[in-house]
DNA sequence: AGTTGTGAACTTATTCACAGCC
DNA sequence: GGCTGTGAATAAGTTCACAACT
C-alpha cells in the first residue's frame, strides 16, 4: 500500500464489516473470501478489497481473510481497541434504549457515565452506572471521556454539547434534531430519525 | 430543467432543507436566498441551488426562494404531501421514543398502527393508537399502510419485515442490527446506532 | 445590484481487469 | 485454481463561473 487519502465512505463501511465478522466468528468460520463476505453484506467484492487495502494487506491470496484477525485490525483502525468511554446525556426513552443496546460492547465501547435533569432519575442506577445531575456535567473533566451521546430535546442540545466539549469530549453522537455548532476539532454525527423516515417515502412506488 | 438522474445524496438532503424551512417559516421569513439558507444548514449555496434545480425552477432571481412554497414543493417531491401511514412494530424503549418524537407530523407523516408481543402492552393505548398483537400483523393488509418501522430485537426483524411486506408495506425503517432480505420493490433504510458511534471514534485525535 | 439555474471543470468514489501470490 | 491487492477506467457528486432573469 502507498499513501492514500481514505474515503469517508470507506470509514462508514468499516463498522458494518465488523458486525458481519462478528457473525462469522460466532459461526466458527476461520477465514472468509471477499466474495463470500460481499454476499453476506450485499456489497461488491472489489469494494471490500479496496476498502481494506487502504490500510494494508490483510488477506491471504488463494485463501481470503482471517476473520478474527481482520476484526481486530478494523477495530484498531477505528480506534476501538482502546475501548473509548462515552457519556450519555438524557435518560429518556431513547437514552434508555441506547443503554440497553447490545452491540456497543461488541464493538469495544463503553458508556460509563449518565446524566439527566429529572430529580427522580438522579441517583438511580442503570446497569451499574449511577445517574448524575446534568448540572454537574462539568465534573466529567478529568474522567477521560472521549465521546458524548446527546439524547435530550432539541432546545437543550447546544448547551449540553458546549459543556461536553468543555469537559474534553471530542466526538458527539447527536440525536437531537438540531445542527450543533462545535469547534473544528470536534466531530459530530447527527442521527435524525424523522429525516430518515421522510426520505424513505421518496422511494415508494405510489408517488403522485 | 432537462432530464437528469437525481443523485441519492440530493434526496438525503431534502428532509434537512424541510427542517430548516420550518424554522424560517416559524420565524416569519417569507423568502430566503441560497446563501442565507446555506449558512443556516452549514452547506454550500451552489449545492442547494443545484439540488433544487433537479426538480424545476423554484426560486426567483434577485429574490430567492419563497419559504412556504418551497416547503410544500419539497414535501411533494418526497411524497409526503399524501401523509403516508406508518406501522410501528416493537414498543420497547426505542419504539416508545419514536412515538414521542416531535417532527414526524411536521414532515407530514403519521404512525397509525402499533404492534407488540408483550401481553401487558397489547390493548394499551399510546397517543390515541391501540397496541395490537404482533401475531395479528397480517390484519394490516387493506389498511393502506405504506411504511413500516421495525424496533424489535435483531433475531425477530426478518420475520417482521416479511410480514410487513406481505401486508403491502414497501418502505421499511429498520433499527435492528440485521441486514434484511427484501424483494426488489421494497426500500429499506437501516439505522444502526452502534455502528455510527463506532465510526465516530475514528475521527478522534487520540488514535494510537 | 442581487440572485437564480446550469453547463463545464473538478473532485471523489466505485468498479473493472488482471498481475502476482498462495 | 482461487483469491488478493491495485492501477486504470468509469461513474457519481460537488463546486465553479457566469449568463439570464427580476
Amino acid at each position: 500500500m502507498r499513501y492514500h487519502k481514505i474515503p469517508d465512505e470507506t470509514i462508514k463501511r468499516l463498522p458494518r464489516y465488523m458486525r458481519a465478522l462478528l457473525l462469522l466468528i460466532k459461526e466458527g468460520r476461520e477465514t472468509v473470501s471477499s466474495g463470500k463476505f460481499a454476499e453476506l453484506l450485499r456489497a461488491n467484492p472489489p469494494q471490500i478489497r479496496k476498502d481494506l487495502s487502504y490500510f494494508g494487506a490483510f488477506g491471504t491470496p488463494g485463501v481470503g481473510y482471517d476473520t478474527k484477525r481482520l476484526f481486530g485490525q478494523i477495530q484498531a483502525i477505528l480506534g476501538l481497541d482502546s475501548t473509548p468511554k462515552a457519556a450519555l446525556v438524557g435518560l429518556g426513552n431513547l437514552g434508555t434504549a441506547l443503554l440497553k443496546y447490545p452491540g456497543f460492547k461488541a464493538y469495544g465501547m463503553h458508556i460509563t457515565a449518565i446524566f439527566d435533569s429529572n430529580p427522580e432519575k438522579i441517583g438511580e442506577t442503570v446497569g451499574d452506572i449511577k445517574v448524575e445531575n446534568v448540572l454537574e456535567l462539568s465534573t466529567l473533566k478529568g474522567r477521560n471521556m472521549s465521546l458524548g451521546i446527546i439524547t435530550v430535546p432539541a432546545p437543550a442540545a447546544q448547551e449540553i454539547a458546549d459543556q461536553l466539549i468543555a469537559a474534553g469530549v471530542n466526538g458527539i453522537l447527536n440525536f437531537a434534531p438540531y445542527y450543533l455548532k462545535v469547534p473544528e476539532h470536534v466531530k459530530v454525527i447527527t442521527i435524525d430519525i424523522a429525516m430518515e423516515l421522510a426520505r424513505l417515502t421518496y422511494y415508494l412506488p405510489t408517488k403522485t
